[in-house]
DNA sequence: TAGATTGTTAATCGATTAACAATC
DNA sequence: TAGATTGTTAATCGATTAACAATC
């Protein structure tokens, strides 16, 4: 799964639910040119993602809009993705209400605090433990990422618990950098950074 | 302030908030050796990002701490980025709560929703008014960016109002792609997308 | 057949990395 | 002076874009 150009499994993710919403309208056939369209992407990028995959299209046709969409599919979303939410703060709470987890890509499996308060309730589904049992729960279920959504001042701390938990993968939303052994991946995703590079873009 | 790699204005702010750090606990000076290892990325490229901002360093001592976040604010900070918020649901009241914009980077300005129930009220000091009256309000605002936090099905219609109400930048996190004028950048941050494309880095 | 569209190979572009000269 | 560190110029790398051949 490595092989892919690193923006290209992104996109296919987009041409994915471009092509839900086009075989909910009854569109069987599609080009790049109105995939492009439609997205804002170039045809020639479409193009090239999609030959990652195969060969999927016809010369002179298109692309069969479901056997597009199964074939992305196979590559991309064989497994569902299970992640632990540490932090059942106000960020914490909404990302497990997020409505686009709810689907079969995303499922969160547990989730993490250490106020009393929240520790024992449910929360869509979701059980919030306390932190001091992380180590203990997450090796039995399964899951690949973690999720920081603590206060910036425990993140080092609560990405310590999810390497010793067996994490591999770690999504981290405090304006913090978390330092962790090479063969982990963290994705940073830090808002005040998201809205400054967009306000340089626009100026 | 387009003259930088596209990189440097995100990694810049990295740098401003460990230069911060490094000033509380006293450190008055700071080689791109000592960064790298705090930061993870690597010694030459803090070097060249830092060397778009001049010559700031001095061979065999390195950086004055103080000197170097103050220059780099001046180019990146020098204004506050004023924002409004569509749709005060799960997510949009965890952003208006999110504490890292209670600095002085990120102001949000305005809240609008179509939910009486919410209108009127105030969350941190913002106040929600009617989505209705958005293309009035906002332009006494001062505002630049407009963050789409409504249900996806909504997220054109909110766009449009946007535009209208002349935000020149969106943050979309509706798991859609929005249409707009070449003039108007629009970033996405679509969590689920997130979550897959790290899965498919830690496989 | 002619025309449209895919998929591939080559060219371009930008960013990162490496090498090294400048400098305190 | 010798050594360490910056800052710049050149090399590398990867991704995007362009050109075009293949194909229905």
């Amino acid at each position: 799964m490595k092989k892919f150009p690193h923006g290209t499994i992104s996109r296919a993710l987009i041409y994915i639910r471009t092509l839900a919403h086009l075989l909910e309208s009854g569109t069987e056939v599609v080009s790049s040119r109105q995939l492009s369209l439609i997205t804002g992407l170039s045809d020639v990028q479409i193009r090239k993602d999609i030959s990652n995959f195969g060969k999927v299209g016809r010369p002179r046709i298109g692309y069969r809009t479901s056997e597009l969409k199964q074939v992305l599919e196979n590559y991309i979303l064989q497994n569902i993705v299970h992640a632990v939410l540490f932090g059942v703060g106000n960020l914490g709470s909404a990302l497990l209400k997020y409505p686009g987890f709810h689907q079969d890509e995303v499922k969160l499996v547990a989730a993490f605090d250490t106020d009393k308060k929240k520790i024992g309730v449910k929360i869509n589904d979701v059980s919030v433990f306390s932190l001091a049992k992380a180590e203990k729960i997450i090796p039995k279920l399964h899951a690949e990422i973690g999720i920081i959504a603590v206060p910036a001042e425990y993140s080092q701390k609560v990405a310590d618990i999810m390497i010793k938990s067996g994490l591999k993968g770690i999504i981290n939303f405090t304006p913090t950098t978390v330092t962790v052994p090479r063969e982990i991946i963290v994705k940073n995703i830090d808002l005040t950074i998201e809205f400054l590079s967009l306000f340089c873009d626009i100026q």
